[in-house]
DNA sequence: GGGAAAATTGAGTGATCACTCAAATGTGAC
DNA sequence: GTCACATTTGAGTGATCACTCAATTTTCCC
């Protein structure tokens, strides 16, 4: 009786993605993730190794779509730190229930982490680093344009705008309304405007 | 052959703190409880009610701590504003290895609850809400003070303050230096100090 | 000191955990 | 058409999960 029909990668990881998301690693039993991918244990194991490995290709996934959707709302701006600012808007804009108002994936792997399995942790601490290395390109390329003066510490701007995004998104993970989100979104937008050196 | 001393239930409540709070609700076993408490399955249940239960109680303790602290550096404090500037700034002055470093307990379980075992993550909100009211209730005695304009809105610039709290808690978690998390500290605090109206 | 109450003990409960594998079946080369 | 291979199947693995309880020992009142 078995061998259905073969297993769509593309659509199991994304359901994937959406289940640990939401659960987190621990939380997340085998049984969940049966039903979520609609495989029987063999497949799942045939195709990925581990619950671990399974975990790990959906947080690389993730990080992925963040990245691209960073990379591309600041190639869409005129300018870097307008780019900046229209990313931390976008997240007023979300609808409430919208998986994103669930708090960033890496965040919640990073917290949920214990030392002893450190691995997952490990991961997503990198991913947070690629993301803070993007931003603080953005920053140094705010520079360069003389958007920012020479004297501002690129780095150090983008770890706090990484901070930031982070309690924003913490923010959107509480019960409250989209005014109230929008208008913590629309002050740290303009934080990020406020840096703009007035030229000419 | 039982019997062994009575347990110290503060003593316990406190190694069941540590380890709820590094590990989280899901990653606990009772072993790790059994080997933490140092009591064995029968005598833990006879003490607490459940594994939730007692992390419940861990959840409050912990609450109850950050509340006094939080408090007690309001009282300290030169004026309301001045008080919550400092609460950042002792952030900065946490030792590496403190747990404090490892995020706000709050905040974690917050994020690692799930949608079908919802009631820890509610508990947690409700503590944070406590805190906001707490955070709220400074700004407004700051405003009564003649600290801040009368147009000032105490309910949001809580939420923001909360939420600036749980960047540098996040940040804090990270590998970033001392160093690097005082900047990041003072940032923040002078960002409460500027808010202050200049008085004659 | 004797006896009842209180509390700890730790082996053991069924359930669920992540995971395995022999059997069954679809697929593609020839 | 046939056969070798790749892949899915799902019952079943031992381990561990949160939790229970009869037995045992200490405490405390008299």
């Amino acid at each position: 009786m078995p061998r259905a029909q073969p297993y769509d990668r593309d659509a199991a990881l994304d359901a994937a993605l959406t289940l640990f998301w939401r659960k987190g690693y621990y939380a997340t039993s085998l049984k969940d993730i049966e039903a979520a991918l609609n495989m029987k244990p063999g497949s799942i194991y045939a195709a990925f190794n581990s619950k671990e490995t399974l975990f790990g290709l959906t947080l690389e996934r993730y990080f992925r779509k963040q990245h691209a959707d960073f990379v591309s709302t600041l190639k869409a701006a005129a300018s870097p730190l307008q780019g900046l600012a229209d990313y931390l808007r976008r997240f007023a804009r979300l609808p409430l229930d919208d998986p994103q108002r669930s708090s960033c994936m890496l965040v919640k792997t990073l917290l949920g982490a214990t030392e002893q399995d450190a691995k997952l942790g490990e991961l997503a601490g990198q991913y947070i680093d690629q993301m803070i290395a993007e931003m603080a390109a953005a920053f140094e390329q705010a520079k360069q344009l003389g958007e920012l003066p020479g004297e501002a510490d690129a780095a150090h701007l983008a770890r706090r705008y990484q901070a930031d995004l982070t309690a924003l998104g913490f923010e959107a993970s509480r019960r409250i309304s989209r005014e109230e989100l929008a208008v913590s979104a629309e002050e740290l937008a303009q934080k990020v405007e406020a840096m703009r050196v007035r030229q000419t």
